[in-house]
DNA sequence: ACTGGACTTGAATGATTGCTCAATATAAAA
DNA sequence: TTTTATATTGAGCAATCATTCAAGTCCAGT
């Protein structure tokens, strides 16, 4: 009753991921996506409506990851400040993968997008607010668990990482080296693990 | 012996630095640059050369500011962790004045520009370097008045002063309110005073 | 074999891109 | 006034932009 479709949508999400990533989305031409998908101009509007529309999806997409990447890391780990500090570590290696940028795709379109596509840009922030919720949720359960102080604020704590996390990866995108982002990832979540109650079992937080 | 200029060199490029300042090299055209400037292209290339060449000088009138504000700020505070920690209070009034943008044209520049604007994207690198430097000698001033740890190492201090500087005005570039970007500053501000040494004239180094 | 219908194609669209250059305008020197 | 040198103009360039759509392709059900 149908052609059968050549294209599988996802792999083509995430192509178009990819190269948006790379290159950010004024830079990243139809030309581009067309070869980078190996999609004719008719087959991408019939697929993703719009450059709009397919950098959106992307956006979802790339944070769906980077959230997954986040809960498999605080997973790992029963202490919720451990497993925040081994996020940040994680990002250290960020210069050794061979990613289409080192920098955030969120902070990225971010910083990028103007009021023409403002659209795109209130999705990227709504993202990002997800993964300072998230932050906020572990400084939370950090407090019930008794590792953390308290009195102090989860809200301003979980803000306090996201911009650690965005200024570690825009540093990371200039040309420093390895060894000098790794470093910087061992600061912060030295810093971080500095904040750990030491030696209680929580039942002194009253 | 020749025709008098119209236009003053130096407003001139301070309008680009504003235009490109807060829509970025690829979303800003020249058709902008010719509205904001007052210039017709003939007079723009006759000036500055090329798109891309203005907008590099641009990026070097933003860090000449930059860092002048900077400067401004250290030179009021005697000890040199007090003036690092009053220029990263001072970042946290971004929301309240009306700039071009909120985040860091150096930073945007490096996030959004790629290969075939390599040069710009150089110079971007290289002005956040001196930035950077600059951090790093306060640091090692901290250290030789002794309020300052001296088995700290300035180059990491400076480091992660710089991620954090590029996070917060990456932060600030969400719309999270005046009061956020405020109490984020100041948790920074509280951290980096944190450091330092209390009670002593520095004669207790060794 | 045929045919209906979803998938794919790619030439063509009009708008916009960065940029050039012959023509014009203007002020100072002769 | 005439000449000379520079500043400015703006129509126009080729290239590229995102997007459209009529035509073509191919498979499933008849």
């Amino acid at each position: 009753m149908a052609r059968a479709m050549i294209h599988n949508r996802q792999d083509s999400l995430e192509r178009a991921l990819h190269l948006f990533w790379q290159k950010g989305f004024h830079a990243t031409s139809l030309k581009d996506l067309e070869k980078a998908l190996d999609m004719r101009p008719g087959s991408i509007y019939a697929t993703f409506g719009s450059k709009d529309g397919l950098f959106q999806e992307s956006l979802e997409r790339y944070a769906s990851l980077g959230l997954a990447n986040l809960e498999r890391t605080l997973h790992a780990h029963e202490s919720p400040l451990a497993g925040l500090a081994a996020y940040l570590r994680g990002l250290g290696g960020l210069c050794d993968q061979d990613l289409p940028s080192r920098a955030c795709m969120l902070v990225k379109s971010l910083l990028e997008l103007g009021d023409r596509e403002h659209v795109a840009r209130s999705k990227a922030e709504g993202l990002l607010a997800g993964m300072e919720a998230r932050f906020v949720d572990r400084f939370a359960d950090a407090q019930r668990v008794g590792e953390l102080d308290s009195r102090l604020d989860p809200v301003r704590l979980g803000r306090r990482l996201q911009a650690e996390v965005m200024g570690l990866r825009a540093f990371a995108q200039r040309d420093v080296g390895s060894a000098a982002v790794h470093a910087l990832a061992e600061d912060m979540a030295l810093s971080l693990e500095a904040m750990r109650i030491h030696g209680g079992t929580g039942a002194e937080t009253h």
